[in-house]
DNA sequence: CTGTGTGCAAACTCTTTGCATAAGT
DNA sequence: ACTTATGCAAAGAGTTTGCACACAG
């Protein structure tokens, strides 16, 4: 059978020029079944074998990345060890957890920034990343 | 000769309780000498190699990583490769640039943040990072 | 002297790459 | 058929660790 989603994730592959191949279309279904997402390629990769389809650690990174020249995803920088991938390209803005390396949305409504600086001369800007770090509160 | 700055040095060491070796003195005035700066692990080792004090990368990265729970310095979250090290531990923000992997400062007073959301139950916000990507204009 | 700090090399983690095989069009 | 993707294993980058030797107090 072929599913409403699968149709979604075909063409969705398709628009950004990749071949909808079984794998790529197995991570995308997981990516983006559940709504907005921050994951690492080890849990894309667990997540995709327990879903019955094993895919190399290889593919996970190279379509991840794809998805991300895609703009189908970002990456997101909070801590320098892993990378995490945002299924949420959109506007907006991250908790980080500390200790737990856990990532959490912050609704785009939420944060205003003003007085934005002028970027050097000659340089643009691509994109303005606010990482509100969290620590449990002590009591 | 003891300069005046190898005294500042000794003290700030002493009174983060970190014994001012020869190795600390010398990694802790490249780092403060020269003003704010953000500098990677390899770039301290280079430059204390050049400044004729050969220390050994495990130093460096133990040095910057006491320092840092010192609170000398901070570590900067902008790029998932390398860790980034700020000697400005005062509040401010970054322009990062893509590609060349420079980090500038954004002098504090420029943004300013309205409507921070609340953090969830039991945490509190323990720093707010700014990261400005910036891209070179196409023109 | 006694306890820390340092250097080296090996180990580790995350990520990328090369190349033969498999799958998509 | 022709082209692109995948998997594996090996290599690569950055970082950490264990242990013998050196140095600071």
């Amino acid at each position: 059978m072929t599913t409403a989603i699968e149709i979604r994730s075909e063409e969705r592959l398709r628009r950004s020029g990749l071949r909808p191949t079984r794998q790529r279309m197995a991570l995308a279904e997981l990516i983006f079944a559940k709504g907005d997402r921050h994951l690492t390629v080890e849990e894309l990769h667990e997540e995709a074998g327990a879903a019955g389809v094993p895919v190399s650690l290889a593919t996970v990174y190279n379509t991840l990345h794809q998805f991300t020249e895609a703009g189908m995803i970002r990456v997101l920088a909070v801590e320098s060890a892993k990378t995490y991938f945002d299924t949420n390209v959109s506007d907006h803005h991250h908790f980080f957890v500390e200790g737990h390396n856990e990532v959490l949305d912050i609704p785009v409504s939420s944060i205003t920034i003003g007085n934005l600086p002028e970027p050097p001369e000659g340089m643009e800007i691509a994109h303005v990343d606010v990482v509100i770090r969290l620590r449990r509160k002590r009591g």
